[in-house]
DNA sequence: TGTACATCAGTGAACGCGCGTTCACTGATGTAC
DNA sequence: TGTACATCAGTGAACGCGCGTTCACTGATGTAC
């Protein structure tokens, strides 16, 4: 069946949505290729007219997330009001509950630094284009002089959300995301009016 | 073949550490039963009369690699200067560069958040072991009071080194793990003399 | 003290299954004449 | 305008492999007599 010019790109980019949402549920060690092709309503073997292999279509992802990540930041309020925006939404119970639609750095950073390089790379460049947009917010006049700062408060909310994730007290969890707002905010140099 | 009265557990202990670091290192779901039990100098077959499923073994490991974390920690000198100690070896490039032998939150949090309730519950409890010892240090007289911040502080350590192993570039790693460990400090009250 | 037996940690083959990947084939569509 | 052909995205069966798990069996040792 051939199909319009326009068709295998936007089938390629259906894969790499549903298997972002997959990858971000179960693992990318923890989802198989048919599920994530099946998800996309095709059958395994159309994969590889797509990607070179499973490691492909994980940098593909990665990439990927995090520019639909970067996107939906640059969609905030301008300037220090935005950033609060996001770490509020960021460390919410809502964001903690739902990981297939969330973080994909919260979702698979650990697994990201067991990939391979073409990964790694694929996720330091889509990650320091979100850490440079936020710079770019709390030091409009120097962004360059806050980048250290931003991608370690970057590093606490990952860890933050990841950690409210694995605690089995749904109490202790809800405390750590409020705690863990009141820090990331102070850090950033944020204070409410 | 018959064996002493304490051979079984030592067996067992060997299993756990091994599995410990193997799954450190790869991930659990990236680990197989049959290697695990071949690092141990076993067979397959055995795995079954010390554990009841690969999810029990997660748990146990889990569990076990908290308490000898929590054990390591103990040693340090006492009050802050040991926690300064702690914050310093955590962020650095060796423990960075050698996951396998490292903290067992950083390697495998995000699975740990994808796993069943027993995993959690292990996790849970072992952890917050590790973070009231580490609230005594800081408020002797009121540990309760620090109890919040101290396992917000651990969120960020956790998550400053998962991301200093993810991230493609060693420079922006080593920086990210100077910057984290000046942050970290400053948030737990420690200044350098 | 010597012998027969019970115990049980560990062996290793086998189970069904899903994995990542390959490949001969299909068939709707765009293109050439 | 109508027909023949080339294209190529997608199909679906098959590949070898390692997974988690089961189980009949082994054989060195502790125990009972």
């Amino acid at each position: 069946m051939r199909y319009g010019s326009e068709h295998k790109q936007a089938t390629r980019r259906r894969i790499l949505e549903v298997a972002g949402r997959r990858f971000k549920q179960d693992g990318i060690d923890g989802s198989g290729i048919a599920t994530v092709m099946k998800d996309a309503g095709l059958t395994n073997g159309a994969f590889y007219a797509h990607f070179a292999s499973k490691d492909d279509l994980a940098a593909g992802v990665v990439a990927e997330q995090l520019r639909e990540q970067a996107a939906q930041f640059r969609d905030r309020p301008p300037g220090r009001g935005g950033v609060e925006q996001i770490v509020r939404e960021y460390l919410s119970p809502e964001h903690r509950d739902h990981p297939g639609e969330g973080c994909p750095s919260a979702a698979l950073l650990d697994e990201i630094g067991r990939s391979g390089d073409a990964v790694k790379q694929a996720y330091t460049h889509g990650l320091m284009t979100i850490v440079d947009d936020l710079a770019a917010r709390l030091a409009p006049d120097d962004p360059a002089s806050a980048r250290a700062a931003t991608l370690n408060a970057v590093a606490s909310l990952i860890g933050t959300l990841q950690l409210s994730r694995a605690l089995a007290d749904r109490r202790l969890a809800d405390d750590l995301l409020k705690e863990g707002t009141r820090q990331a905010l102070a850090a950033l140099g944020i204070d409410r009016a």
